[in-house]
DNA sequence: ACAATAAGTTAATTATATGTTACATATAGT
DNA sequence: ACTATATGTAACATATAATTAACTTATTGT
């Protein structure tokens, strides 16, 4: 029933912006796969909210820097 | 493979700060059902990212205000 | 005493995030 | 030319988030 999924995110910009950093390496450090990285940044499916703590915390930022809700 | 979910949430504390809101009430308004907030609020499991917007948004607050996550 | 509301429990089902594996392509380095 | 690395796609399997429904209990109001 949660639908409207208006999530999108700045992953791939983030990564980027810390040293380049490859799908792979985020994903060890979120603790998931690469793929799991590809289809987020694809915007396939929107990530558990563990994985969203997990990837804002690699970056060093919040959920809410990494993820956007448009309302 | 995301184990580890050391995440808590105050959505109890935040609907009674909010007018006593009713569990009934925050379903409505997050667009889920009330079971998915009893469970919720019992720790019985985490929300999609999807829902910990809509529910951080009701208290007028951000995701980070509702859940947080022990690292 | 009765009705209405809020909250909880349980079980069954559906939807989806994530994992796993395999294969493809492009680029950089040697 | 060869190798390694980064990225992408697709199929299938699994774990779990989420829904729905039925029933229960407690409380409040009339």
């Amino acid at each position: 029933m949660v639908r409207n999924n208006r999530i999108t995110n700045n992953i791939r910009r983030l990564r980027f912006e810390n040293g380049e950093m490859s799908q792979q390496e985020l994903a060890n450090r979120a603790e998931c796969t690469r793929q799991t990285i590809i289809a987020i940044e694809a915007g396939k499916y929107v990530p558990s909210l563990s994985l969203a703590f997990k990837l804002s915390r690699v970056f060093g930022t919040n959920v809410e820097d990494v993820f956007k809700y448009d309302e």
